[in-house]
DNA sequence: CTAGGGTTAG
């Protein structure tokens, strides 16, 4: 009882406390009390405490339901520890439960959201798997994957996992068509996103705001502004209101656009309307300001923002590193880093990357180079965006030699070269007067385009 | 116990 109540009040530490003071008594909880707690834990990303507390029940033979090994593989699914899951999911057999859907939903959400190649393929594997052992999918199965696949930018794959799912007899729900719609949108097919659209209201669904904030970020994202303000005057219409993130979106494609002055007119109507405007609204503002270089501006948003007691994040420091180096300032950008030490907020891949495009634009290649043994010091080893920024900087400075051993170690150390990367190579022969041989081949070297 | 939207670098 006193493990429940306290978390209950959120009060987990305390909870855990409990739980370890009931094994020093030699009282043994049940899953009634640990299942909570557990799934309490999953929610704060506390992920070293789960594998404590779950091992700590085996340990004291507390008996583990189906419930409590679902939740334990969710919490690690959710920290992308995929190879622990399936050993619980191992663990969950020897006991004699047999995985049941929400496994497989949880194993395959686990997939869909890890970073690495393949994995689509992997959580298709799954959905396999499990029909084969007769356990059937259901409507959260299929909108895990569709979503899936749309984040993986394969929206043909999503619409076919879509057409599997109503020939299997399941209806798709409000969460299905905005997938399905968010993924469209993303690259870029706008029409086939607004025929969706209509199609769920045909099938009595009603849009709703996460819908319009897809096709929103849609047509934001095409510089469609006019098409794009106008699905959000149709979103009061519906009787609907506008959230953070549709403000955001908005204000965002606003400040690209250079029209800072609606941008700030949006975030006037944002007060209006009740929404509170949270560290994105402001990195987005203070981005177009310096992006038209108004610093001023950007610096009293900034100062507007530690009023509010808003605290910069890691993104607003990346927009901070970014305009001092766009402002050849490269130097006091480095400084910023240790500020962001100092406030806990570790330096990023982006971070470091924009620090060194920054010394390369002021062509101190030495110092950009060095900013790559500090960041790799730091435990964060080069991505292919580091490349391509060494690469570009060598490349402007002739330096080809030493560009093109760069380019060779990327792809010893099996980066993949990206569009960009390709580019910068390109553009670099056709100025040497070297004609690139078949599109995919330059200076002898494979590249994936 | 499982599923959805926005913000930075290249």
């Amino acid at each position: 009882m006193l493990v429940l109540a306290y978390v209950k009040n959120s009060r987990t530490d305390s909870a855990i406390e409990a739980f370890k003071r009931a094994g020093d008594y030699g009282f043994r909880l049940s899953a009634l009390s640990c299942n909570p707690m557990l799934s309490s834990l999953v929610k704060d990303g506390k992920i070293g405490v789960v594998e404590f507390v779950y091992k700590e029940m085996i340990k004291r033979r507390i008996e583990p339901d189906v419930c409590t090994f679902n939740i334990v593989i969710n919490g690690l699914c959710k920290v992308g520890k995929l190879q622990k899951a399936e050993d619980v999911v191992e663990d969950m057999k020897a006991w004699g439960f047999s995985p049941s859907v929400i496994t497989y939903n949880t194993l395959i959400d686990g997939y869909c959201k890890m970073g690495r190649a393949a994995k689509m393929y992997k959580a298709d594997a799954l959905l396999k798997e499990m029909e084969s052992k007769k356990i059937y999918p259901n409507e959260i199965t299929f909108n895990i994957l569709i979503d899936g696949f749309c984040k993986d930018e394969n929206v043909s794959a999503a619409m076919e996992v879509f057409k599997e799912m109503q020939r299997q007899g399941l209806k798709p729900g409000v969460l299905t068509y905005n997938s399905l719609i968010n993924g469209l949108c993303s690259s870029g097919k706008l029409d086939e996103a607004l025929g969706l659209r209509d199609e769920m209201l045909g099938a009595g669904l009603k849009p709703g705001i996460v819908t319009y904030n897809a096709l929103i970020n849609g047509f934001s994202k095409k510089k469609m502004l006019k098409e794009a303000r106008e699905l959000f005057d149709d979103i009061a219409k519906e009787g609907l209101a506008p959230s953070v993130i549709t403000f955001n979106t908005l204000i965002d494609a606003n400040c690209k656009a250079g029209r800072m002055d609606e941008a700030i007119a949006l975030r006037s109507l944002m007060l209006d309307s009740g929404v509170c405007p949270n560290v994105a609204t402001y990195n987005c503002l203070i981005a177009g300001f310096y992006g038209e270089g108004n610093t001023e501006a950007a610096r009293n948003l900034l100062n507007e923002m530690k009023d509010k007691s808003l605290e910069s994040d890691l993104v607003t420091y990346n927009i901070l590193v970014d305009a001092l180096c766009k402002k050849k300032e490269s130097r006091k950008a480095a400084r910023l880093l240790d500020e962001m030490f100092d406030v806990g907020l570790g330096p990023s891949h982006i971070t470091y990357n924009t620090l060194m495009d920054g010394y390369c634009r002021e062509g101190n290649i030495r110092a950009a180079l060095n900013v790559r043994t500090q960041m790799e010091k730091e435990g964060k080893r080069a991505n292919v965006v580091t490349y391509n920024v060494l690469i570009k900087g060598l490349c402007q400075k002739g330096k080809l030699e030493e560009a093109n051993g760069l380019l060779n170690e990327m792809l010893e150390k099996g980066l993949i070269p990206n569009r960009t990367t390709y580019e910068i190579v390109r553009e670099e022969m056709l100025e040497k007067g070297f004609v690139p041989d078949i599109e995919g081949h330059i200076y002898n070297i494979s590249v994936s385009s």
